[in-house]
DNA sequence: CAGTAACCACACCGGTCGGTATACTGTCAG
DNA sequence: CTGACAGTATACCGACCGGTGTGGTTACTG
C-alpha cells in the first residue's frame, strides 16, 4: 500500500549554506518557543549569521515563517514515508491505522504539539503567506483518509474521513493543551474501533 | 439530569465600573484578535480608561489575561447551563450528547475557535498565571464526561471520556485551523455513534 | 581579469511594547 | 471635615520589534 493523495508541498528550494542554517535555526526556535516570541535577531544569532543575510535570503519574517512551515511539512511527509516503510501496511484500513500509529512517534518528546495548529493560532491573519501551507497540510490528511476509506470500500468515506480527522487533531491539541500524554494512543484505539464498526459497501463501489 | 462535576472556577470578583469595562474590552479584543496582538493601550482605549486605571485594577497584562480566561470560563459554564435547561436531557447519555449539541451553538459565528486553546498556544510559558485556568477547563470537561459515563453504566468510563474529549477538542481546532465549519456536527454524530456502540456494565456498577 | 553572489560587521530607523510617575478631580462614608 | 478610593490626563521609561543602509571581504566563474 502507498499513500494515495499527492502532497501539494513544493520541493525544497535550493538554499545557500547560510540560508540552510537560518532555516534550521528558525525551525527549532519557532517550534520550541513560538513564532511571535522569537525575533529575527535571535534567529540570526542562533544561525551565526547577520540580519542582513537573513533578509537577503528570505525577504521578511513572514516569508521565513512560511518557509519554516513548508520545511516542516516536508519533514512530516518524510517521517510518514519512513514510518509506513517500517510498518508496511497491506490494506487501506491498516494504512489509516498506521497513520495514527505514526502520530505517537511524531509527538514523542515534543511537548508543543502540532506546529501547524500553533502557527495558525499565532498568525491569525487569514491572508498571511503561511496560511495556505497550514490548511493544505490538514486538507491533505483529510483527503488521504478519504481516499484510503474509499479504497477500503467503506460507506460514506467523506464522513469517515471527517471523524478520523477530528480524532487526529483532537489528539494533537489535547496532547499539548491538556497535557494528555496518552492522547495519540487513545486516538489510535478510537480509530481502530471506528473502522471496525464502520459499514461497508456491498461491492457496489462507484 | 444535572452536571455532576464541580467547576473549579472562582466566583466573579467584584469589579469597579471601570474594571468591568476593561475586562469586557479585553475579552472581546483578546478573543477576536489574539492575546499577543492586542496591547494594553488598545484595551485601555477601547474601555475608555487610562492605562493607569488598568494597572491599578489588574496589576499586569498577564493577570488581566488570567482574568479574561476566568471570565470566559464562567461565561461558558453559564452558556452550558442555559443550553442544558433548554434541551433538558433526562439520561446521562443524553447529557453527554447535549454537551456536543451545545458545541455547535457555542461556535456559531465565532470563527476563532476555542479561546482557551488559542491562549494556551499564545502564552506557551507553562508557568503563566493563566495556565491553570486553561487546563482546568479541559480537565473539567473530561471529568464531566467520565462522571456521566459512569452514571450511565458504561464500561471503562475513563477511556470513553478520553475519546469524547478528543472528538470535542478536535472539532474546536478543526473548526478554526482547517476552516471545517461542519466540525461540531460531525463530532456530535461521532459521539452519538460512540455511545451507541459502547459496552455497558451488567448492573455491577461500583 | 572582471564580475557577481554570498557573506560579514555594524550602525541605524521608526514604531510599539509593557509598565511607571506625577499631579489633579470627583465621590462618598465615617 | 476628612480621608480613602476611583478615576482622569499626560508624559515618560527602557527594551525590543521588524527592517534598512553602508561598506567591505571572500570565493567562485566566465
Amino acid at each position: 500500500m502507498t499513500l494515495l493523495v499527492d502532497r501539494g508541498v513544493p520541493a525544497a528550494p535550493r538554499l545557500t549554506p547560510a540560508g540552510e542554517r537560518i532555516l534550521a535555526a528558525a525551525s527549532t526556535l519557532f517550534y520550541e518557543q513560538g513564532i511571535r516570541t522569537v525575533g529575527v535577531d535571535a534567529i540570526a544569532a542562533a544561525a551565526d549569521v547577520t540580519k542582513k543575510t537573513l533578509y537577503d535570503r528570505f525577504g521578511s519574517k513572514d516569508r521565513l515563517i512560511a518557509a519554516y512551515l513548508e520545511e516542516r511539512d516536508r519533514t512530516w511527509h518524510r517521517f510518514l514515508d519512513d514510518q509506513l516503510a517500517e510498518r508496511n501496511p497491506t490494506t487501506p484500513e491498516a494504512m489509516i491505522l498506521a497513520l495514527f500509529a505514526a502520530l505517537t512517534d511524531w509527538l514523542a518528546g515534543s511537548r508543543n504539539g502540532c506546529g501547524f495548529i500553533n502557527a495558525s493560532v499565532e498568525l491569525a491573519a487569514p491572508d498571511h503567506p503561511a496560511m495556505p501551507v497550514i490548511v493544505g497540510q490538514k486538507r491533505w490528511l483529510r483527503a488521504e483518509f478519504e481516499a484510503q476509506a474509499r479504497a477500503a470500500g467503506f460507506a460514506d468515506p467523506g464522513e469517515l474521513a471527517d471523524r478520523l480527522l477530528l480524532l487526529h487533531e483532537g489528539a494533537l491539541v489535547s496532547y499539548r493543551v491538556a497535557a494528555m500524554t496518552s492522547a495519540p494512543e487513545v486516538a489510535a484505539r478510537a480509530a481502530a474501533d471506528l473502522l471496525a464498526g464502520w459499514p461497508r459497501l456491498l461491492r457496489t463501489a462507484r
